[in-house]
DNA sequence: TGTTATTTTTGGAACGGTCTAAATTACCAT
DNA sequence: ATGGTAATTTAGACCGTTCCAAAAATAACA
């Protein structure tokens, strides 16, 4: 209760290291090392300060902090979609592993709007953040890439990406998850297998896509771009989309989509259209969202981990921040694994999952 | 091109507003009362000095700008569980709200952790947010509104509360929800319905059983707290917490969730154990999840408005940070509607949804 | 033209920390 | 005591804005 009367009695708010100072007879430089852990001060003046301040219930004002040191500890966070909960959980580690070296995440929705983007990655520069994480709304330009490292801010693009390897990127290997899928599906004897959705615009999207060609390639089926069916990433468009593979000709006997939400209209569609998805069609899905398991059929899917990319892309940035003069890394993380379940129809090897009723 | 090198030429980093002042002839003074669109200045000092700081490519310094003004133009924003679709939905619309009016939000998931609650909430306050928005973890202890209370800074609770009318909330309608959802049932015919999900420790989940305990109630039934099945908000438990529901006796017909999350749970019980959701036993939810309408029975369910809880809640916040001296509001909104799909059995009435295939 | 309003512009002190270099104190062996 | 070294502490400039009061420039008017 004292730091509530002590604090009501300051004519003009906040508390401040010199009060601190003042009331403790040292100077605010002393204070301002024991903030910081400085192993200069001595121990019981360091501990009569830290009391002295929890006695006070005195905050910190990092604002101040940072004006001097030109340090924020900030790093900015844009996606181009939380709703997605790939994002949400990519999100929530991201911020819970560099919260623990003492940074601070400004987050940022740009809800694939390049507008939108700009001015939440303006907003964060003003905010003095000292690297930003970018996972690049839709029709962005590299030419936000290029003015970010004009402007000497270190900058990592993370599951997408605008430019080449001249600039950091940290993703998963969706080129090789495809390919897992598209060849699981081979061995399993399927002939002519469709492409489910993806846009041109997704770098992972391509990405996915080429790995889909190149499997067929190599165990030497043809692809046929009439097997590709580009779609909006939500079920509605999917279930369509599917409709339109079964109408083709060649009939397609299965399908590896874009990613699960993809997967799940799909297995939608198929039912709506009277078949059993995972008996007379097969489903591959990508991500390995929470909910995969518990569809009937479950879907079979490539596991990939958001926390992973999380990781490995603050990582990355926090290395940047700490020297920007090293050369550009291009990090892609191999997908977990291809996890098998019922919509490929494949029969079950040990140790896979199994519906459990 | 010329802000590259320009800034490059600079000794120690970042162009500030002196470097305007000089390159333009005209004081600092001035060229701040421009940035902040005073209409002190005369129109053409205006535009030339415009002109000049696009040309340079000045970032503006907001932490200087707060350090004196003492305004930091932030709020905080800290919820339970962003991978939580309702709470990303939840985080982008606010975000995007106060957006509009130049407010930066800090965005903190404490992950249900109240440590890890507490250490967002203080980092918030070294960063100068004036004011927070909070949906409390599991186990929030009512100290912590008072302490914030106490400290000045204002904090809106959303969607859950720890403390009692005293204290700012918004949330929607879960008594009412949940009674318009059993009510349904009821009309429908049904005379022994479970409640599935649920928590103590959750203020919304004992609202909305007690909007299921007051439908009863109000239609002559008894209320049989061993119809309550109370589980983890997740689909396997839920499964579990059906199976268990209709092992009781007497036999529940049909259900009302918690949540959509837990009605999923709820349909792929049913049908594991043999029955089909939506004829044999009747199911609703809450939420109206995004996918609730692809579900097969789709989903009835409760709609609220994550978008509308968002608003009203940084509306609030943003009013009580602009006269911290009113009285405690407890704003709840009415649920949007009770969507009727077909997870309930009801005839379908004119208008409502329809599978489509 | 001088005087008084009015509009613009401005110097310099804050804001609350950090940083540097220097001052003070403590400790130890003569 | 005394000098020397190491351990602590400190004064005061400084970071990039905003704020205030006052100065300068311009307009309005007798």
């Amino acid at each position: 209760m004292s730091e509530v009367s002590d604090l009501a009695g300051r004519p003009s708010g906040r508390l401040t290291l010199k009060d601190i100072a003042d009331r403790a007879g040292v100077s605010k430089s002393t204070v301002s090392l024991v903030l910081r852990g400085s192993p200069l001060v001595r121990s019981e003046t360091r501990e009569r300060i830290r009391a002295m301040i929890a006695e006070l219930g005195y905050v910190y004002n990092r604002g101040a902090a940072s004006l001097r040191s030109q340090r924020t500890h900030t790093i900015g966070l844009v996606v181009n979609d939380v709703t997605n909960s790939f994002y949400a959980e990519f999100t929530a580690a991201l911020d819970a592993f560099v919260e623990r070296d003492g940074w601070v995440t400004l987050f940022g929705n740009s809800a694939e709007s390049p507008e939108r983007q700009q001015k939440i990655i303006d907003r964060m520069r003003e905010q003095g953040v000292e690297g930003i994480i970018l996972c690049p709304a839709r029709g962005t330009s590299p030419d936000l890439i290029e003015a970010l490292r004009a402007g000497g801010l270190p900058c990592v693009q993370s599951t997408r990406h605008v430019t080449g390897r001249e600039a950091d990127y940290v993703g998963q290997d969706n080129v090789l998850g495809m390919e897992m899928a598209t060849e699981h599906l081979i061995r399993l004897g399927h002939r002519c297998i469709a492409f489910i959705g993806g846009a041109p615009w997704n770098s992972s999207a391509v990405d996915r896509e080429n790995g889909y060609r190149n499997a067929l390639l190599r165990h030497g089926l043809a692809f046929d771009p009439a097997l590709v069916f580009r779609c909006e990433t939500r079920q509605e468009a999917a279930a369509r989309a599917i409709a339109a593979a079964l109408a083709a000709s060649p009939q397609p006997t299965a399908a590896v989509c874009m990613n699960d939400l993809v997967a799940f209209g799909a297995l939608r569609g198929l039912s709506d259209q009277g078949l059993r998805p995972g008996v007379d069609f097969a489903v591959v899905g990508f991500d390995n969202r929470r909910d995969t398991a518990f569809w009937r059929p479950s879907l079979s899917t490539v596991s990939i981990s958001p926390e992973a990319v999380a990781v490995a892309a603050a990582s990355l940035l926090l290395r940047r921040i700490a020297d920007p003069n090293g050369g550009s890394e291009w990090v892609i993380l191999p997908p977990e694994r291809l996890v098998v379940r019922e919509s490929c129809g494949a029969p079950l090897m040990a140790g896979e999952e199994r519906r459990t009723a």
